[in-house]
DNA sequence: TCAATTGCGTTATGCTATAACGTGTGCAAT
DNA sequence: ATTGCACACGTTATAGCATAACGCAATTGA
């Protein structure tokens, strides 16, 4: 899926999660465009929905918040499976992708004749600077 | 963390889960339980919060729901990182472990300086009888 | 005995997510 | 041009998930 033309309500929410230091919820992104005419929930999800559709944000499922992709430009649908590390103190989140891990997924998932639809690697612990 | 002995509650709580096909969410294990005296959702977080520390319990992330451990008498927490497969059809879950995915990730986070908590690998899909 | 810990019950509340309805706009086919 | 469709949008309402805060009771160990 690759990006086409974003829309208003689109580009607004990506907007903030590019410029955020890390994962937000969909409320907290909600509040932040309140000046911008948003009122409901519904217009944060629908735009989140296809932002992830685009492989410009991902989800991430254990803090049920949302982060922009860390590869900007690209499609970070054709990185293969995504991993995060989630620091639960400064909350940042660091991406990244190891072929290996998603090799060996894949060749269980294979074995096993399961069909993956969406797989969610994710860390949660400290990060360097935070574990001081 | 080893499972001294269950309360009342946290033996209700797992006998839900164990005698479950699947995973089930907070709220439904409550309804299972209304009739032995369960009233409100704290009853139920309560009892899982200490099961999933005995490891005998475990948190699917991807979709706020609860699975027994599939190792009875064992515990997970032993058994490196688990990883879960999720057939978004019938419900199923598989939990399996494979130690070159805990290696590659355990090697990523060493050369990261991270200190990881809790690791969630999901896998949601379709399952080999559901997908004919 | 006293204090600390742990589990429990209850009420209330907050956070996360979607259903269902209707409106407007752009665009393609007739 | 008109019709029909697809899509984004706005709004209200509701469903589903999770925890805060209070108080009580039982246990344990100093």
């Amino acid at each position: 899926m690759n990006a086409p033309q974003m829309t208003r309500n689109q580009a607004l929410v990506f907007d903030v999660l590019e410029k955020a230091e890390g994962p937000l919820s969909a409320y907290t992104i909600l509040d932040k465009l309140r000046d911008q005419g948003f009122r409901a929930p519904l217009q944060v999800y629908r735009a989140l929905e296809k932002l992830l559709e685009y492989g410009v944000v991902h989800r991430l499922e254990s803090i049920n918040s949302f982060v922009a992709c860390a590869h900007p430009g690209e499609n970070c649908h054709s990185h293969g499976i995504v991993a995060f590390a989630i620091c639960e103190s400064c909350g940042q989140v660091i991406e990244f992708h190891d072929h290996e891990v998603d090799h060996r997924l894949m060749g269980w998932v294979r074995s096993q004749k399961f069909k993956p639809a969406k797989t969610t690697i994710e860390i949660r612990g400290t990060c360097e600077a935070c574990a001081a």
